[in-house]
RNA sequence: UCCUGGGUAGCUCAGUCGGUAGAGCAGGUGACUGUUAAUCACCCUGUCGGGGGUUCGAAUCCCUCCCCGGGAGCCA
């Protein structure tokens, strides 16, 4: 390990008077009489750390005087109490190595702010930005915020298939695994011959875990599943990836009511998990990125999520005055803008809509009493809507085998599934949380393409 | 995929009535300065997204294709 310190210990830690030591990235550099300002970040944190580089220092002409926005360097030298507004401490430096160059005429990022747009063409530098570093900060931390939530509640991680074989998902449209030579493809009657492949049979990248998750929970206990997923949907806007990241717990003997606890105090736990310890990246994105931001997640975490079934949110539309470009009628599908309308203006909160009619949701979600629901629940928040969807399981054998068969669905591929219900079946309950939209509702980030490294998108797939 | 707005200098954009392109920032040079979006002066920079058409002449008008933003659908 380096002997270096990390930028963000120096500040926290004001080690005054003492030798340090930093590695990072020439952010800027001002010269004045006799010196030069450089500021230095390391990644560890958004603040850069000032440095003032003496005349006196060696190839001060030749290197110091040449450096510019992007270089890496080393440099050690001893802290110092600023004597100048704008940061606590400066490091005097002894010693400026430089390891890398950056030629200002080529490399793209500037001493100024770029557009996301932009940006997102340089997937390969964007992360030496000060908002998607923060946005990588953030990431992480949610991550492990996310395992800490469900170890702490004695939820076992389950790591379920990426790809599978399991058609049966109906979640949105799927991308094919093969090994077959796409230039010369056996076929049988016409169509692929997924004999031949691989697997010796069609296999996909998963859209969901859930379905194996129940396998787990129902042997297990409560379970939850974090990782990629999957969907080749021709989806093409602000919070759709193509690849994306799913948290999805499943819970046993629970009902619907119990799954909606545990998902409001799961945002709760991990927006204040980021205020916590993420609260200069939370400060950059409310001065740059959305204003609102800070007041927003102090409201999340202030009240309790709004609750609402889906048919007094009919209701709700139907009377509120107000005309949509979508009609609203019980039995469809509740639009875009009616969500938003609930969620941003009638409550101005996180929404819970529950109790969905049956004829518009998947085959596994529980059918209520009134034989015309389901125990279904949406949480919509403001300003990007659903981030998790989620249902109590139908665990009666004869209602899942009547609603399997009224969707048209192939009954043999759901042996398996129907054997959780033949043997020692038990209600549960889970959801799925994206990750991403979770991040971009934490960072106020508008793109669902600038919270995920590497966005995968329709036509777009760089690195 | 549909609706809509865009594509002009490295970046962000302006460009009138059709007459062959401009600003700020960045970059270069110099001055000045415990600076911090530093400041001041000077200098450099163009496949006007691609192709076709109309015209004496197209960044500008028409057709077409590609790409990007916003909205919608699908959903997390």
């Amino acid at each position: 390990m380096s002997p270096s310190s990390r930028i963000v210990q120096l500040i926290k830690t004001q080690p005054l008077g003492q030798a340090v030591e930093i590695r990072g990235w020439v952010r800027t550099r001002r010269d004045s009489k006799g010196f030069s300002f450089l500021e230095i970040n390391d990644g560890s944190c958004v603040a850069n750390l000032q440095v003032i580089a003496e005349e006196s220092l060696p190839r001060y002409e030749e290197e110091i005087l040449r450096l510019t926005t992007g270089c890496a360097v080393r440099i050690s030298g001893q802290l110092a109490a600023s004597p100048a507004r704008g940061q606590a401490v400066e490091l005097k430096a002894s010693e400026v190595e430089v390891y890398g160059w950056a030629d200002p005429e080529k490399y793209p990022l500037q001493k100024k702010r770029h557009s996301f747009e932009f940006l997102r063409e340089i997937t390969h530098l964007r992360p030496r930005t000060n908002s998607l570093g923060a946005v990588a900060r953030l990431r992480s931390a949610l991550s492990f915020a996310v395992h800490r939530f469900f170890q702490e509640q004695g939820f076992l991680h389950l790591h379920t298939p990426i790809i599978t074989t399991s058609d049966c998902e109906g979640a949105g449209e799927m991308f094919t695994v093969t090994t077959l030579d796409l230039n010369n493809l056996p076929r049988k009657d016409g169509r692929p011959d997924f004999n031949q492949d691989f697997f010796g049979r069609q296999a996909n990248l998963t859209v969901s875990g859930q379905l194996e998750a129940e396998i787990y929970c129902l042997a297990l206990g409560n379970v939850y599943t974090f990782g990629p997923t999957f969907r080749a949907e021709n989806s093409n806007t602000s919070r759709h990836l193509a690849e994306f990241w799913m948290i999805e717990p499943e819970m046993a003997f629970c009902d619907l009511a119990q799954d909606m606890q545990v998902a409001e105090a799961f945002i709760k736990y991990l927006v204040q998990y980021a205020l916590d310890n993420c609260s200069d990246e939370i400060e950059l994105f409310t001065n740059f990125v959305d204003k609102g931001l800070k007041g927003r997640l102090a409201a999340v975490l202030a009240q309790d999520f709004a609750r609402i079934t889906y048919s007094e949110a009919i209701d709700r539309l139907k009377t509120c005055g107000k005309t949509f470009n979508f009609s609203v009628a019980w039995g469809t599908d509740l639009q875009s803008e009616h969500e938003r309308y609930l969620c941003e203006e009638v409550f101005k909160r996180p929404l819970i809509v529950s109790d969905y009619p049956k004829s518009i949701k998947p085959f596994y979600m529980r059918v209520n009493d009134d034989n015309t629901t389901v125990a279904a629940m949406d949480i919509l928040v403001p300003g990007i809507g659903e981030i998790i969807g989620g249902s109590q399981r139908e665990e009666r054998y004869d209602r899942l085998v009547s609603r399997i068969k009224e969707q048209g669905l192939n009954l043999p591929d759901y042996e398996w599934y129907l054997d959780l219900r033949r043997y020692g079946t038990a209600p549960h309950a889970g959801f799925g949380l994206g990750f991403e939209r979770l991040i971009q509702f934490v960072s106020g980030m508008a793109n669902i393409r600038e919270v995920i490294p590497f966005p995968r998108t329709p036509g777009s797939a760089s690195l």
